[in-house]
DNA sequence: CTAGGGTTAG
């Protein structure tokens, strides 16, 4: 480059479209006489002084004025003020917010030029700024031409890998820091730094290693320390670990409590985070904000709490976090998985900003409905006002259109998808088409598709072929599927209960006597169903045939009657369910007391006549149940909502919205193995809601939002049980003040705004 | 008289 053209950008450093907007700095000039401005937060610049400049950038940096900041930057030097070593970072700063390599190559270029590109500051900016404009290349080259290295620059170096999902090259380098210094000038923000790459990495091994490197190093004490730790660990599926870590943990903030609740939510232990949510309002001494709400709800969303899910949302109301984005889009996804489709709806339509996430949740949420026109219509909408849809809009879209069954629709946007949007289908989709052409019938075409796949298949589109081959009886097909399933998951016996149902269809006992004695021979264990129902902010666990129910006497009396009630309505018991479901020896009592009967007949007596009931199964209902339920719902009257691991059955007036089988909505295996071992350790199976104090309030006085929501008699009944519930336990103060808008109530509420 | 690196969420 020569010295003239390097002059003419030195001068007119910044040629972007960014900053093409008029700014408070473009009139600043040589021939302003003035030699003092007044800039933004009153702050007085001398025109002349580098570091009455750097002030100001650092100012708007801060502020995340990031265009302003540059602009500042580009006035410094159309003065002629030659900047230092303190102006490149903050502006460099500014580049990496806004993403502009443009101009952050720029500033390297004069940073080169004034020979300040050594300096521990400026490098550390440079790398930081080039790995956050995803050039992890040119950050390793300015890395290297840092001569003498501190951990700030290491450091920066590791963020730069882990930002640009190179969390292997981030553990080697923090490796290398290490080996360099002798584990001194190690600080606690370089490990914060390498543990968020063993997240990454999610290996047992790598995140062990540190720890006790970490340990030797003092450094384990830290609360970043311990909080980055935890989530390592969680995500190497030692959830204990990182339990043990959070207990051990000498300072806990906000951050330690959120993350370790977002673990339980994630893994989908929603009493575990919902139990360590009251410990943090009661015992805590922290205040809960954005994060912790979001992760709430996600717990809510999996454990189909709605009550408990709508007290959160009303506190999100109170709290002003609606317009978050993460909340906003969690309230939306809470209201779907808890089966109110329409109350997502309606928040999804008070969200302001919506982000990809937020769409994609509302057409997946339309999708596990069967509601596929509506899905189609929101992301119709989407195209033509939201952002660009991405692979997991697209799950969500094929998804849809499995679940109700439209064939075309899915096959057009399959297409689409690769054509108009250029998106290469990955296995999630491909799961997603197997699964609508096996359902409409097209047997053979799901095949040749797997058979094309440039990915490897996975359990979910062999699942989707096997499902299909057993409702369109195809025998040969579902053998295929079955074997490479075994191999693919075969801890799972689904599939050998499936592949056996197949060939009883058929009239092929002698192969289905084969199967079990197979499943017997290779030990295979089932996965225990069950149900869950939530009850005034308890939620009760059914196993098949429970009797662990301290009203167990009680539910199976109710369920003799009401069997009596539906045999007299025509009702007989279908019995391949039992080949389904259940062993041999358990055939007897095993349809009558299925999980879901006894959760459906608890909540019947449990809950005031017309109330709708909720109730959430970990695996498939069963043929037998689907038909008992849907009489049952009838006969009481009653709207049934439930949600099994495929999708919703909304059951009322006699009938169902139920189609034929489909992938998992739910889907999750990591979900089920722990919930096996929470079950299979014997913890509590009832789960009681230790202090039903605080969390709860937040319906008392429900904002106008929510109870605009809440809109139909039986949910705002549902809120009057819950507040007579609460005053026998004393735990929600006066009546009068739930009732009115008493202003004690309100202050009785212990709502942070952080 | 100012400046650089980190953790939680869907």
């Amino acid at each position: 480059m020569t010295p003239a053209k390097l002059t003419s950008i030195i001068i007119t450093p910044f040629l972007h479209p960014l900053l093409a907007a008029k700014s408070f700095f473009s009139s600043v000039s040589l021939a302003n006489s003035k030699t003092h401005l007044l800039t933004h937060f009153n702050r007085i610049v001398d025109k002349n002084s580098v570091s009455s400049w750097n002030s100001a950038i650092a100012d708007l940096a801060r502020a995340g004025d990031s265009i302003e900041a540059l602009h500042a930057f580009s006035s410094m030097r159309r003065l002629y003020v030659r900047p230092d070593r303190s102006s490149f970072p903050c502006a460099l700063k500014s580049c990496a917010a806004l993403g502009s390599l443009f101009s952050g190559q720029q500033l390297h270029l004069q940073a080169f030029i004034l020979g300040l590109h050594p300096d521990l500051f400026v490098a550390s900016a440079l790398v930081d700024m080039y790995s956050k404009c995803r050039v992890v290349d040119d950050a390793r080259k300015a890395f290297d031409d840092t001569p003498v290295k501190n951990a700030v620059v290491w450091t920066s170096m590791i963020v730069g890998y882990v930002w640009n999902d190179a969390a292997r090259e981030a553990a080697h380098t923090f490796k290398c820091f290490f080996a360099e210094v002798g584990g001194f000038e190690v600080d606690y923000v370089a490990a914060v730094s390498a543990l968020s790459a063993c997240a990454r990495i999610g290996e047992k091994k790598v995140t062990r290693g540190l720890h006790g490197a970490l340990v030797k190093l003092g450094l384990e004490m830290e609360t970043g320390v311990g909080n980055t730790l935890m989530d390592a660990y969680a995500k190497c599926r030692l959830l204990e670990v990182a339990r043990k870590v959070f207990d051990g943990m000498s300072q806990r903030d906000n951050v330690s409590w959120n993350t370790m609740i977002a673990v339980y939510a994630q893994n989908g232990l929603s009493a575990e985070a919902l139990e360590l949510y009251t410990e943090m309002l009661r015992t805590g001494g922290v205040l809960y904000n954005a994060v912790t709400l979001s992760a709430i709800l996600l717990g809510c969303a999996h454990a189909g709490a709605l009550q408990m899910g709508k007290c959160i949302h009303s506190q999100v109301i109170r709290m002003c976090l609606e317009k978050d984005v993460y909340v906003g889009t969690s309230v939306v996804d809470m209201y779907c998985k808890c089966g109110r489709v329409e109350m997502a709806r309606k928040a999804f339509n008070r969200m302001k900003d919506k982000n990809i996430k937020s769409w994609s949740a509302m057409v997946a949420g339309y999708g596990m409905h069967g509601r596929g026109q509506e899905a189609l219509e929101v992301f119709d909408e989407m195209r033509r006002f939201g952002p660009k849809p991405n692979h997991i809009t697209f799950v969500s879209v094929l998804a849809a259109c499995s679940h109700a069954g439209l064939l075309d629709e899915g096959r057009h946007w399959f297409t689409a998808m690769q054509e108009d949007y250029g998106i290469e289908p990955e296995v999630e989709h491909y799961g997603c088409m197997v699964d609508l052409l096996g359902r409409g019938g097209c047997i053979e075409e799901a095949y040749g598709l797997i058979k094309g796949m440039r990915v490897k298949p996975d359990f979910m589109v062999w699942g989707a072929l096997l499902s299909a081959c057993r409702v369109h009886k195809n025998v040969k097909l579902a053998e295929i599927s079955a074997r490479k399933l075994f191999e693919l998951d075969p801890k799972n016996c689904g599939y050998y209960v499936l592949l056996s149902n197949v060939y009883a269809d058929a009239g092929r006992w002698r192969d289905v006597e084969k199967m079990r004695v197979l499943m017997k021979q290779r030990k295979m264990v089932k996965t225990p169903g069950y149900s869950s129902v939530e009850l005034k902010g308890r939620i009760h666990v059914f196993l098949i045939g429970d009797r662990r129910h301290h009203r167990h006497e009680e539910i199976y009396e109710y369920l003799d009657k009401l069997t009596v009630r539906m045999q007299e309505a025509g009702y007989v018991p279908d019995t391949r369910s039992v080949l389904h479901d259940v062993d041999e020896e358990e055939k007897e009592t095993a349809l009558r007391v299925h999980s879901e009967k006894l959760a459906v007949a608890f909540a019947i007596l449990s809950t005031a006549p017309g109330t709708s009931i909720q109730i959430v199964k970990n695996l498939r209902v069963c043929c037998d149940c689907h038909s008992a339920i849907k009489l049952i719902a009838k006969l009481v009257d009653r709207e049934i909502v439930v949600r099994d691991s495929h999708r919703f059955h909304h059951f009322q007036d006699g009938s169902c919205s139920y189609i034929g089988h489909g992938i998992p909505c739910f889907r999750s295996y990591q979900q089920l193995k722990v919930h096996t071992n929470f079950l299979g350790k014997k913890r509590r199976l009832i789960w009681s809601w230790k202090s039903a104090s605080l969390p709860w309030w937040g319906i008392q006085n429900s904002s106008k939002a929510c109870r605009e929501q809440c809109s139909t008699v039986s949910e705002s009944r549902d809120i009057i049980t819950l507040l007579v519930f609460l005053r026998r336990r004393k735990a929600a103060g006066p009546l009068k003040g739930i009732r009115g808008g008493d202003s004690h109530v309100h202050s009785c509420f212990l709502f942070f705004n952080p």
